[in-house]
DNA sequence: CTAGTCTGATAACAGTCGTTGTCAATAATG
DNA sequence: CATTATTGACAACGACTGTTATCAGACTAG
C-alpha cells in the first residue's frame, strides 16, 4: 500500500488534477499549431513539460485525451450559448443572435478552441461522431426547452434534428473559413449572416 | 537512355495510367474502410497489389495521392450536379432539387466517395482548405451562371460565398449523419429536406 | 537465342510511434 | 538523522513510417 503525500505544499489529488489540466491545455496548443496529424503522446508531454508517465496517469489513451479536450470546448460553447439565449429578451431572432454571438465569442477569443472543435473533431472518426451526437442532443434540448420555437408549431423530431445538424455544420464551415482568413468578415458580419441563415432555415419548422 | 517497351500487349503509357487508377481506387477503399489515420503508402500499395516503387512513379507524395483522389470525387459531384441543374426546367426550386439529387446520388451509390469527400477532406488540413476553395469557386460559378438566381437581385459576392459555404457545410454534415446511420432518412427525405433548407437560405439573397 | 526492359517481392535505411521500465535527485515524513 | 514518496530525465522495446535499393524471374525486341 503506497500512501499519498503532499509535495511542495500541494496535496496529491490536486497535483494530479493540475497535471491533467496541463495535458489538456497542451493538447489544445498542439492541435492548433501543428494539426491533428502531428499529435502524439510525446509531443503533448513535451508541451506540458511532463513525462509520458504522467500522461498515462490521467488518460488511458491518446484518444481519451483528445475526446476530453474536445468535449470540454464543446461544453463551454454550448454553455455560453444557452446562457446567452436564456438571458436574451423573448424574441426568437434576438435569442438566436445572442446564442450565436456567445458561441462565436468563445472560439474567436481563443482560436485553439476553434481548431479543436472545427478541425480536430472533424478529422478523427470517433471525435466526429461524438460532435454530431452532441449536436443532436442539444437540438433536442433546445426543441424541448425553447417556448418560442414550440410556438411555431411542433416539427417532427427527425426534421428538427436534421435542421440542427444542417445549421451547425454550415456555421462550422463558415466560421472556419473566417478564422483561417479565406473569408473576410467582421465579427458583426459573421454573427449577422449566421443569424439570418439560421432563422431562414428554422422558419421551415412551421411548414 | 531507357527505351519504353510494350508488356503483355499493353504499351508503357497505358500501363502507367492503369497503375495510377489502381492506386486511386485503393486510396478510396482504404479511406472508407480504415479511415484517414490508417492511410499509408504501404497500405495503399497492398490494396492495389502494387509495389511502393510504383507509388512514387505516379505520385510524389502521399498527400498528392489523397489530393488527387478527393479532387476527382469533388469534380464528379460538381459535374453531375451542374449537368442535372442545366437539364432541369427553368424553375429555381426544381433546379436546386435536381442538383442536390444528382450530387447526393454520387455519394449514396458509392459510399467510398462519401468517405473521401466528407471525412478525409475534413480531417486533413490541406484537403480541407482545398474543398473550401472549390466550394467558393463553384459558388462564384453558379452565381454568375444561374439566371434565375441573378433575377432575385445581385447579392454582394462575399455574402453569396458565405451562403455557399453554409449550405455546403450543412449538407455535408446531414449527409454524413444519414450515411453513417445516425440519422434515418430515405433518399427522397434527404433530398427534400436539403432542398427546402437550401432554398430557405438562398431566399436571403434578395435581402 | 541473346540482350535488355519490365515486374514483383524483399531488404534496408533512419525516424517516430506507444508504452514501460530504470535511476538519481528532491522533498516530505517519522 | 533515516525512510519513503515523488519527481523528471532517459533508455529500451517492438512496430510502424516514408523512401530507396537490390535481385530473381517474366517478358519483349533484335
Amino acid at each position: 500500500m503506497t500512501a499519498s503525500r503532499a509535495y511542495r505544499g500541494v496535496p496529491a489529488e490536486e497535483r494530479r488534477a493540475q497535471r491533467r489540466r496541463l495535458l489538456l491545455e497542451a493538447a489544445l496548443d498542439c492541435l492548433h499549431e501543428d494539426g491533428l496529424a502531428a499529435i502524439s503522446v510525446r509531443a503533448i508531454c513535451g508541451r506540458a513539460r511532463l513525462t509520458p508517465r504522467y500522461f498515462y496517469e490521467s488518460f488511458e489513451d491518446l484518444e481519451q485525451l483528445l475526446l476530453a479536450a474536445v468535449n470540454s470546448v464543446i461544453d463551454e460553447v454550448a454553455e455560453r450559448a444557452l446562457a446567452a439565449l436564456a438571458e436574451a429578451p423573448a424574441e426568437l431572432a434576438v435569442q438566436v443572435r445572442a446564442a450565436i454571438d456567445a458561441g462565436y465569442g468563445v472560439v474567436v477569443t481563443d482560436e485553439r478552441k476553434a481548431s479543436a472543435i472545427l478541425v480536430a473533431a472533424s478529422g478523427h472518426g470517433p471525435l466526429r461522431a461524438r460532435r454530431q451526437q452532441l449536436v443532436t442532443d442539444y437540438a433536442d434540448l433546445i426543441i424541448d426547452g425553447l417556448p418560442l420555437l414550440n410556438a411555431l408549431g411542433l416539427p417532427e423530431r427527425r426534421t428538427a434534428r436534421t435542421m440542427a445538424l444542417f445549421v451547425m455544420g454550415g456555421a462550422a464551415d463558415v466560421i472556419e473559413a473566417v478564422l483561417s482568413g479565406r473569408l473576410r468578415l467582421s465579427r458583426t458580419q459573421v454573427v449577422d449572416q449566421l443569424t439570418t441563415m439560421w432563422l431562414a432555415v428554422l422558419s421551415g419548422l412551421t411548414g
